[in-house]
RNA sequence: GGCCAGAUAGCUCAGUCGGUAGAGCAGAGGAUUGAAAAUCCUCGUGUCGGCAGUUCGAUUCUGCCUCUGGCCA
């Protein structure tokens, strides 16, 4: 079984420096794993490898979609599967670095047979809500799909407006459609391989081990960012008229708070602070994830010497799963 | 120097007709199946600036002090 590596942490622990330490010692190409960086023009507030690095080191997945495109978990679970088989196809070994737990999850995890997002019915059950309240919406999902409606929160409406969407489409509860899943899925998760994901595959993540670390790590990179344009990054996808806050390139975290800063929401020094928090509850939400991560080596990025370690920690690894290609 | 207004959770503030206090934000934990850097849930004891007085009881009333802001000199 050909070999894998997720390389995963929060948001600026450290995952690219390791990523290019790695990339000394092993014959790695790299894929990104990350629902931000996969949009044209987002560069400096997505912390996106420069041209210079991308040069040294080739990031697939980055720039693939326009701001006004979706990207989803699938599409990235399509990509990635192709860019897989393609690193291997030449003899090398894939190295998946991000911080977009889902689509690490999906990948090795597949997904159920579901529709793809629909924008005419979600504009409908959002005229629904808009009408009657978000309440209505989560009493007309108990009718359809009562197991979802249950699990469900009556405010997350955006998990509402999904499993209504995929009902009425499908005629088929969210619910059932994913007990099919279930029962096909194999019974070891994550490393295991199944009929999605037939790889072995290590699981590495990269942190300070100290949060307070990690927080001044987020507050030094965001000033870096602004001080490198960020603000007129963002000025120039406000300026092509198109994008709107609503869209998930636009919600990412630091450029819908320097957006709505553009329309005068608040201030400058309102912009930086909400910014900088915005991106520490990202982190926050990263090491939730991680944390039910099963067999996740953890790295400590403030240390010369673990990264050193994970450099022969991985070799081992190779070796004795995987016939290295070369 | 005088007058006025403040001083309550990490921050911004509310409140207690005297019975030791609560919101938002921040923070922490959790959930997570085609938007996921999204979306949602849970978690609030802090010498109520200090000292003294009145009182059964003061964060609340009174006096003095300290600090902050404003106005007048």
């Amino acid at each position: 079984m050909l070999p894998v590596i997720f390389l995963m942490g929060p948001t600026a622990g450290g995952k690219t420096a390791l990523a290019f330490e790695w990339l000394k010692h092993f014959p790695l190409e790299i894929i990104s794993v990350d629902s931000s960086q996969v949009y044209r023009g987002l560069d400096i507030g997505t912390a996106k490898p420069s041209a210079e690095e991308q040069r040294t080191a080739p990031h697939r997945l980055i720039d693939i979609r326009d701001p006004l495109q979706p990207y989803s978990a699938y599409d990235f679970q399509q990509d990635a599967l192709r860019e897989i088989a393609d690193i291997h196809s030449k003899g090398r070994i894939p190295l998946l670095v991000g911080g977009t737990m889902l689509y690490f999850k999906t990948l090795a995890e597949g997904l159920a047979p579901l529709p793809s997002a629909d924008l005419s019915v979600r504009r409908s059950i959002e005229a629904l809500a808009a009408e009657q309240g978000w309440a209505a919406v989560h009493a007309e999902l108990q009718k359809v799909d009562p197991i979802t409606a249950a699990r469900l929160h009556p405010n997350d409406a955006q998990r509402i407006q999904r499993a209504l969407e995929v009902h009425t489409i499908t005629g088929i509860p969210l619910s059932a459609l994913l007990e099919t899943q279930k029962k096909s899925q194999n019974a070891l998760m994550h490393k295991a391989s199944s009929e999605h994901f037939p790889y072995n595959a290590a699981a590495f993540a990269v942190a300070p081990p100290d949060r307070q670390v990690l927080h001044q790590r987020i507050e030094a990179r965001y000033e870096n960012m602004l001080a490198k344009g960020f603000v007129a990054e963002v000025e120039t996808l406000h300026h092509r008229g198109d994008l709107t806050p609503d869209l998930p390139a636009i919600r990412s975290v630091g450029y819908r708070q320097v957006w709505s800063y553009l329309e005068g929401e608040y201030d400058y020094p309102s912009m930086v602070e909400k910014g900088i928090a915005a991106t520490r509850q990202l982190a926050k939400r990263q090491f939730t994830w991680l944390r039910s991560w099963p067999d996740v080596e953890w790295i400590d990025s403030t240390s010369p010497a673990d990264l050193q370690r994970s450099v022969k920690s991985l070799n081992d690894w190779l070796e004795t799963h995987s016939a290295r290609p070369h």
